[in-house]
DNA sequence: AGTTAATGTGTTTCTTGTACATATTTAAAA
DNA sequence: TTTTAAATATGTACAAGAAACACATTAACT
């Protein structure tokens, strides 16, 4: 860091600042949503012709003003219009070659949406939601960057309660549990999910049941108040049970 | 992303160029290491005056050609000699005015050194190693960036066997017990611990017994071949148990 | 030869995870 | 109105893993 130091302020009267300071800086947003049963990302159309008819994520310049942290919640209001949404960074990615216009090193960030609750404004129009998976080939190094975000995702619900983001505030353990098992990619033991799902007591039991619903109803659940960890007012971990 | 493409090629005749792609990019090591029985991080005294008297890490601005992941190899390379080390991002800090020379996102990489047996060459005088848990204030934000590697490190101990970076080739099972102790900064139970590696399967008794120790000798063991996992030829997760 | 301090192994108990069965309730069909 | 179908709701037996704990063995040192 400090050799660092030494090169910066030599550049800023050498050309050696463009040699070092030309290195783009962005992040890409995997949002993350549920609808309809299925587990979901929101996509927009490439509109490079390197990547034609190619999906990539939603991304964008950190700017020079912001902190990077913040940067990721910008392009959700600006793209979504949401504001207090969940967002983990997970991982970077810096190889070279990675965009084609130039040196791009990106900070990936994952965010669970309600997709019903909150009305999105999609503001651009080849902006869409597709099934996780069932995404084949991606602009730049997005799948790999979604691949790895999706990994995350998978360890975090096993041990945090951060996937109640993706749902309504009512909800019943049918619901929980399909969601789970969409994430996971595999099914679970009905009986053994409602032990494990009151064992973390991250529940709470609303006396109501579901309405409308072809079969016998199920009896609704909200998450604990002092659980939910939604967008920037984040606890720290160690908090969360 | 598509919008951050046209800011570049717009950037290439604009000054905006100087503008959104005057973000420093580095990488910062924390570099872990073991010997007489303290668990160890390699510091160097900061060079900046606003930082007088205090630590940071070991780190550089990413080269316009190099890979981002391979700077922290390069790092380690420069400044201690060492190549072939055990490498694993952590996070990305970018928060405005973390660095004071300018803006400046550095990603954090820990590293697992064996003191003892590499010979490192140490290429600046300010270079040491202290005691992990007795680091006061540091330079810049690297204490939060020491910190959150200690975190991810205590993690991944727990169940991939990258902790043998920090030991000998031969060690007994009362060496391995220390250094998870050092690590995780807690003592364990000696019976339960040895069942619990047993269980994990990832050592080969070598029929050898301690030298030149002052009490009964313990049984020597290495790391099964296989799951040895230096530096850059690492195996994927899924193979490590 | 006896003492000391470490190594090496085993048992019990409790908790957690997994496999699996049956009764209950409601909507829909007959 | 009765029957049927399909989902909810709950419980039990077994296996695996974690935690608490005790004793015998070995080698260096006195």
């Amino acid at each position: 860091m400090d050799k660092m130091v030494q090169l910066k302020t030599a550049a800023v009267e050498k050309s050696s600042h463009l040699e070092y300071f030309n290195i783009g800086v962005s992040v890409d947003c995997v949002i993350f949503g549920y609808d309809e049963k299925k587990f979901k990302v929101l996509l927009i159309k490439s509109d490079l012709k390197e990547f034609e008819g190619l999906h990539s994520l939603l991304g964008d310049l950190v700017r020079p003003d912001e902190n990077m942290e913040d940067a990721p919640y910008r392009v959700l209001q600006e793209r979504t219009g949401l504001h207090d949404v969940y967002l983990e960074q997970v991982q970077t990615f810096g190889n070279l070659g990675r965009h084609p216009s130039g040196r791009v090193i990106t900070t990936a960030y994952y965010s669970l949406v309600n997709i019903k609750s909150h009305k999105l404004q999609l503001t651009a129009n080849d902006l869409h939601w597709h099934q996780v998976n069932k995404i084949g080939q991606m602009a730049f190094d997005h799948k790999v960057i979604l691949e790895s975000c999706l990994m995350r995702l998978r360890e975090k619900i096993l041990e945090h309660p951060v996937i109640f983001n993706l749902l309504p505030d009512k909800f019943s353990l049918r619901e929980l549990q399909d969601l789970y098992e969409a994430i996971l990619g595999l099914e679970l033991d009905r009986r053994n999910f409602r032990k494990r799902i009151t064992l973390k007591n991250w529940l709470v039991d609303l006396n109501e049941m579901e309405e409308d619903v072809p079969h016998r109803p199920g009896k609704l659940y909200k998450l604990k108040t002092q659980l939910k960890n939604t967008g920037r007012t984040q606890k720290k971990e160690k908090l969360i049970v």
